[in-house]
DNA sequence: ATCATACCTGAGTATTTTTGTCAATTATTC
DNA sequence: GAATAATTGACAAAAATACTCAGGTATGAT
């Protein structure tokens, strides 16, 4: 029941996007992985993906980069989690043409179903913009700190 | 977000265990497997686990087998879960000695921890129990149909 | 125009985790 | 003591995951 790294980045990736972005200014997916310490490539794909779910919008040539595709408040993040094809079920024969080894009547189907459909409400439930203002919090609270040490 | 086969293993295979029992005549790993349709061999390891979790109990010898160590009502879904050593918590920062990329304030550990008591919660709310219960009414709805047939 | 920038694509590899097998052993009953 | 059935640990196959690479294409600035 671990989540991959996959999604994990996918997330992290999108709070870094809507806090780098100031007006008109697509961030490029460099900053992002700098600022998150991910293999460039690897983010790539991860956008790409973003981008084909229309999570984000790409601008290209020089200048360019991403942003996102609609407002923060209306990214849920198991969407974000859905286009980097993170499944949220937690077993196969919960999805198209997928089959788990139980024949017969399967006695334990109505429990996963049960637990995909709370971590689909739960992930549902929060949007980026949440994230951007708990990371907005936790950054001015740090930056309080460092100037009362100084 | 998917259970490993080992853990919907486990949970299939106790519940097998509570249906085969017959007081006082422990349940050969043999037959569990036979009726669930799985490896011998794999099983064997799932049950020392189990075993080793007091989940179960074991009677060697001939005749012998396994037999729930405790009440079915006293066996929560996610002590079986816990026992093969599938981890319930979706991120690997959450465990002793476990860390995840994210250096400094971390945005999204909170939804990941979350999202884990959730799991939790829920697969701690269903019991041995509630699970032979239901399978029991499945069982007998199947046999009324086939006499039916008949 | 051409050059640098930054997105875009798909194939390919490496790593890890999961899943399962095997052989040999120990305890128990008949 | 022979058959049964759990017990153990090492090993191997398979699948999923994570990541790399080598090219491309669109765009803006000089
Ligand atoms: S059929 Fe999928 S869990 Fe039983
Ligand atoms: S530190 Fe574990 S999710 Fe960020």
């Amino acid at each position: 029941m671990r989540l991959s790294t996959k999604a994990q980045y996918a997330v992290r990736a999108m709070v870094s996007l809507a806090l780098l972005y100031e007006e008109g200014k697509p961030v490029s997916i460099k900053d992002i992985a700098k600022k998150e310490d991910l293999s460039l490539n690897y983010l790539e794909q991860l956008f790409a993906m973003l981008r084909r779910n229309q999570i984000v919008k790409s601008v290209r040539g020089p200048g360019g980069g991403y942003v996102l595709a609609r407002d923060a408040c209306d990214i849920r993040v198991d969407e974000i989690i859905d286009s980097v094809e993170e499944t949220l079920v937690p077993v196969s024969c919960m999805e198209k043409n997928g089959e788990c080894g139980c024949f017969e009547k399967c006695v334990t189907r109505n429990i996963w179903q049960g637990l995909g459909e709370r971590i689909r409400n739960f992930l549902a439930s929060i949007t980026l913009e949440e994230l951007i203002q708990e990371a907005r919090k936790k950054m001015t609270t740090h930056e309080k700190l460092s100037v009362g040490k100084a």
